[in-house]
DNA sequence: GTCCAGACTTAGAAGCATTATT
DNA sequence: AATAATGCTTCTAAGTCTGGAC
């Protein structure tokens, strides 16, 4: 109590700034970096702020010293734990069984016999060595490029332009994406022009002398129409066409598509190359656009046992490298030429080994449970720690914790401008007395994190202080952290924690209790929707988006359209009955009080839109109609035939103008009883409700994606107690991939299983 | 400690297949 | 049967985190 009273009158004034070399280091990077200001007047004020930090200085080398000290034992430990690995039970059941399976030979039992392999029901704590033997066929490369007919050309200030096919491949890769947002965007524009007049240059320049200097008379559209006329040519072929292709596609593939680990055949996952292409960057990066060249056999690394069969590299080229590395998962690697970063072959998301990781991502997760109370008390209190770092920490965590932001790492100039809970920046976070935050921010993929949000009062009395100038725009808001740091604090509560832990943890925890909340009655369907809400709660909490597609305005406007006109059916069916039975509405008034709600205007709008409606869709059948008898050479439809359909709508037009104005509703002679009556109504009832509820979905998934926190975040077993308990069949919930993917939780996870 | 290569998970977009609608 | 809408898979970009070199 005395501390907490001390503490906070205390609070903005002599809190010691902790620094390291680190901050202080980084500190004077960012500063310098700013746009706004001289670099003078940064850097003054960084020594300004860092030079009241006395305290502090003690602290941290106390802090150094211990640290230190762990770290031998730690290595210790590890070399321990690699020494041991021969011992390990799970490595070697594998290889037993592989010994028997091998004699056998016969691939094919072979392939059945390892299908039923389950690796959860092994223990397994050391994974450093991922294989022990590793056989495949190596990687699929995109076909070479084919150029053009010779009509097809790059028109340049109305002049057709002889390209060289290399130079002609990059153009066409612009013109495939002519009609993308990215051919509007003025970065991927001149990235992808600066790499084509490249590839010009080296490949000798334009063959009929054009010379191409300014973009903006690029024309490739001629291009654009070819390949859409192509596109057009593939969709004509008849079915049979289509199977074969399809057929001979596969069974090219079929090589490729599997691996043999430890004896066990498995999935891969892209065996393909990617191809050249423009880079597509998320956002606004600085390189997209880009040329993503091409990769030969050459530049590629093979992973493989030592006594596997070397794949041929195609015809005329050799490997980059063969390597025999079993403490890695991947089959295949190449380094990329947009970020000098390594891309990977590696196995399909069904296989063994991914699916280990995936089992122990979420068992860490689940240890967190026995962790989070202690933790969330420490950084309650360190809230009002003497220490800046900690007061640092402390706030990182409330926010990874309590908003499931990411760590949040450094970012280099070329890359797009993103940011997570470390590297926030001032003018992320805006503060509004008494204790609202607003986040505003672009995140993983440049999704945007908005949201206003309350925050405890001494986490926003800590963003005060770290907002307190000479801070400004363009500053880390946790100007003493990154993520190793904040890592490295989450180590000492629990081994292997993460910040990405805490998204896991939230996640699968939040899936958990809204499921907890679900009553076990009514239709699958029905169960079906609560899981699905649940489902959004955990991806709205994690901010994964999706961008409305564009079809979506129009096909919400049309439901609710819909739920109108059936609304206004009922309206007329109460109607009808009071037609009937005029004592009808003494005895119920609530069932027909809807009927005086149906405004005039409002019933000749829907009276305007279903003759609309009736109108075109006779039009549409009677051209639809003609083209298939023109096709088989048959007499047309006189037009007279169109004119008497028009008539009936005439007709019926002419009705509900007289409903109009009389208010008498004029219906066919088969409903005329008032029992019938109110069957309908229940009926239109009913459907009312259900389109009303799908059209709320439909509006509140349109900007959230589902599928991230499925696949990543959800641990399957909560989906897998939910259709045990809830009798709902697993194919509702789990795609067919997915129910591979999660085959380990689908066959371990019982009824009382929870997270 | 700091830096960064390397390896792995997570992410939305794009492409393709299937189902619903007319 | 054609078309539109939706669902599912594939693709590859963009993160996180580890560990080794200095």
């Amino acid at each position: 109590m005395t501390v907490k009273l001390k503490d906070e009158t205390s609070d903005e004034d002599d809190i010691p700034l902790a620094s390291t070399t680190n901050g202080r280091k980084k500190r004077k990077v960012d500063y310098s970096e700013l746009g706004e200001g001289t670099d003078n007047e940064a850097k003054e004020e960084v020594d300004s702020y860092d030079s009241d930090e006395k305290l502090s200085e003690a602290t941290r080398s106390g802090q150094k010293a211990k640290k230190t000290k762990r770290s031998p034992s730690a290595k210790k430990a590890s070399t321990k734990r690699v020494s041991k690995k021969p011992k390990k039970i799970v490595k070697r059941e594998p290889s037993i069984e592989q010994q028997n399976a091998e004699s056998e030979e016969d691939s094919k039992e072979l392939v059945e016999d390892t299908d039923g392999f389950k690796w959860w029901e092994k223990e397994n704590e050391d994974d450093s060595i991922k294989w022990t033997t590793l056989k495949h066929n190596g990687v699929i490369f995109p076909p070479p490029y084919d150029p053009l007919p010779s009509h097809i050309k790059l028109y340049y200030n109305g002049k057709p332009v002889d390209l060289p096919p290399q130079a002609e491949e990059v153009a066409g890769f612009f013109a495939a994406l002519l009609e993308s947002d990215h051919a509007q965007n003025p970065v991927f524009q001149k990235n992808f022009f600066n790499d084509f007049l490249d590839v010009l240059r080296e490949s000798g320049g334009t063959k009929n002398g054009v010379k191409i200097e300014n973009f903006e008379l690029c024309d490739f559209s001629k291009m654009f129409d070819y390949f859409q006329l192509q596109k057009e040519q593939k969709k004509q072929l008849s079915s049979q066409e289509k199977k074969k292709l399809k057929l001979e596609k596969e069974q090219f593939e079929e090589p490729f598509k599997f691996c043999f680990l430890d004896g066990r055949k498995e999935q891969v996952g892209n065996f393909r190359i990617e191809p050249p292409g423009l880079f597509r960057g998320r956002g606004a990066h600085p390189k997209t656009g880009k040329l993503k060249r091409r990769v030969y056999p050459e530049d590629v690394v093979l992973n493989l046992d030592k006594e596997a069969e070397v794949p041929k590299a195609p015809e005329g080229h050799k490997w980059g490298e063969i390597r025999h590395d079993s403490t890695v998962q991947w089959l295949a690697m190449w380094r990329e030429n947009i970020s000098n970063s390594f891309k990977y072959v590696r196995f399909a998301a069904n296989s063994s080994l991914k699916g280990m990781s995936d089992y122990k991502k979420f068992e860490k997760a689940r240890q967190l449970r026995g962790y989070i109370d202690a933790i969330r008390a420490d950084y309650t209190k360190n809230l009002k720690s003497k220490v800046m770092l900690e007061r640092q920490i402390a706030v990182a965590c409330y926010f990874i914790d309590v908003f499931a932001l990411r760590a949040g790492g450094e970012k280099a100039d070329d890359e797009a401008d993103t940011v997570g809970c470390c590297s926030l920046r001032y003018e992320h976070v805006t503060l509004k007395p008494p204790n609202t935050v607003i986040f505003d921010f672009l995140g993983k993929d440049s999704i945007r994190f908005y949201q206003e949000v309350e925050v405890t009062n001494q986490v926003f009395k800590n963003l005060t202080i770290f907002k307190k100038p000479p801070k400004k725009p363009g500053h880390q808001l946790f100007d003493r952290l990154d993520p190793s740091i904040l890592n490295k604090h989450l180590q000492n509560y629990m081994p292997g924690l993460t910040a990405k832990v805490f998204r896991t943890y939230n996640a699968s925890k939040t899936m958990q209790d809204q499921l907890d909340l679900i009553p076990n009655e009514g239709t699958v369907a029905e169960k079906m929707l609560k899981y699905n809400a649940a489902n959004r709660t955990v991806a709205i909490l994690c901010n994964h988006q999706r961008t409305v597609t564009k079809g979506h305005a129009a096909s919400v406007q049309k439901a609710a359209e819909r739920i109108e006109e059936l609304e206004w059916q009922k309206i007329r069916l109460k109607r009808a009955i009071l037609q009937l039975d005029e004592k009808q509405a003494k005895k119920d008034p609530k069932f027909f009080a809807e009927v005086k709600d149906l405004v005039k205007e409002q019933e000749a709008a829907i009276h305007k839109r279903l003759i609309e409606k009736e109108r075109e869709k006779y039009v549409k059948k009677y051209t639809r109609e003609n083209e298939k008898r023109k096709f088989e050479k048959q007499e047309e439809l006189p037009e007279s035939q169109l004119k008497e359909w028009m008539t009936r709508v005439d007709e019926l037009e002419k009705q509900y103008n007289e409903e109009l104005e009389t208010g008498k509703v004029q219906l066919k002679s088969t409903s005329e009883s008032v029992e019938k009556l109110k069957t309908q109504i229940e009926k239109l009832d009913q459907r009312i409700e259900t389109a009303t509820i799908q059209l709320k979905d439909k509006e509140d998934n349109s900007q959230v994606a589902l599928g991230t926190s499925k696949i990543n975040y959800i641990d399957p077993r909560l989906s897998v107690v939910f259709c045990k308990k809830y009798g709902v069949p697993i194919e509702k919930v789990f795609t067919k991939s997915l129910r591979d993917k999660f085959k380990w939780a689908i066959e371990s996870a019982d009824e009382n299983w929870r997270f």
